[in-house]
DNA sequence: ATAATAAGTTAGATTATTCTAACAAAAATA
DNA sequence: TATTTTTGTTAGAATAATCTAACTTATTAT
């Protein structure tokens, strides 16, 4: 199929897809830690097979195929991490880099006995979908932690950009899915939150942080 | 540390050497599927690393930094293939490709993670011996069925060469690690045995399958 | 012992992935 | 709008891993 390197592509462009709906060369550049030259020829690579459209100084997006074939390995990133976290006793803050490498597996068999000993899940231990074996995947409707009011109280679904140092951050404050938030008051000029959770003296969170929390509101 | 590349050159020396005690190119060439100047150029890599003893026209052999670099990635491969079969339900036939891949996983705690759930195997699936964190690996003293004579009553201890074929021979006759079998008789022009075991029909195994199979003496 | 075969080596080319340096276009700013 | 900064592109080179063709050394068989 695509090599190892293409597939680390695809998924970049993937993944800034799914934030800022485009992908760049100067952003994947970054985000890859590759220089921009390389990327530039990988997405005329890429092209070339189809998986992506590429014109020249405009932000690159995947084709149907490309979209297809980024998804089914962020579906095997996924998979794995959840297999990680849930059968090897993992913690969620110490599958990623190990996921990255599983992800590129060539092995059908392996992920589909994964998905079968976790039950099929529908989510990672991020709260990210994990795609379908056509690679279809749904994100359920949920907002920013910063976009709450005071008052506000809701439920910890998912984290965006789950960097290792940030889910380090949460589980020092016992921050996790399910955990149910309050949100005391909003400072107006920073955006700092002070909330309130499972019982703890309030909490102050930097805008920053709030922006990568996702949830949904309480149900009664 | 070495690319994924020099990891399988170097555990193909390794395993040729457990073998024939030596490695010379043209069989590396042969199991690798890799031509041989590709072989050669690559063996005087290896030799500038200081992992093999290169000398032209010689056989190679590991100094003690690739033997034990050869050990270790080896005991990544068997450790996963004791997990695939044991936590994850795959059969033996089955293990040794995405091994293959898992073994080049950059992660020690993984690998450290499979060996405590597994309760620190010494063994493989194929009744290899798992080499410990330092590398250092114990061969049991066992024999090939091949060197049985008439009367004798063995157990079943390991295979050699274990490819998926020959495993799937061996499923489908119900030979596995463990099995007690009686040699009947063995023809003396072709080496061919007839064996009884698990107190089936006797069965008639070829000079080739009895090479392959390793045997203890059955204590009484 | 010589010829034939097998194994090993050298040289040179190819593809994938990366880089730096130089240049061009687009976007931001003054 | 003109200038500066950022982003994107081209050209050319480097390294890793592979190949084929041609040649050499070692082994085997006559």
């Amino acid at each position: 199929m695509h090599s190892y390197t293409e597939e680390n592509y695809l998924k970049a462009v993937f993944n800034l897809s799914a934030i800022k709906g485009e992908a760049n060369v100067n952003e994947l550049s970054r985000l890859l830690e590759i220089k921009m030259p390389t990327v530039n020829s990988m997405m005329k690579r890429l092209a070339e097979k189809g998986l992506i459209v590429y014109e020249s100084y405009k932000p690159v997006r995947l084709t149907a195929k490309g979209e297809k074939a980024a998804a089914l390995i962020i579906r095997k990133h996924r998979l794995t991490e959840m297999f990680l976290v849930e059968k090897m006793g993992f913690g969620w803050d110490e599958v990623h880099d190990i996921a990255e490498q599983i992800e590129h597996v060539q092995s059908p068999d392996f992920f589909a006995k994964m998905d079968e000993l976790l039950g099929f899940p529908k989510l990672d231990p991020h709260g990210s979908p994990i795609p379908d074996k056509n690679g279809k995947m749904e994100w359920t409707e949920y907002h920013k932690l910063n976009e709450c009011k005071p008052g506000d109280t809701v439920v910890f679904k998912a984290v965006i950009h789950s960097s290792d140092d940030f889910l380090k951050f949460l589980n020092a404050r016992q921050l996790r899915l399910g955990t149910v938030i309050k949100v005391k008051s909003v400072e107006s000029f920073d955006g700092t939150m002070t909330v309130e959770y499972s019982k703890r003296p309030p909490e102050m969170l930097s805008q920053l942080v709030c922006d990568r929390i996702l949830v949904a509101p309480k149900k009664k």
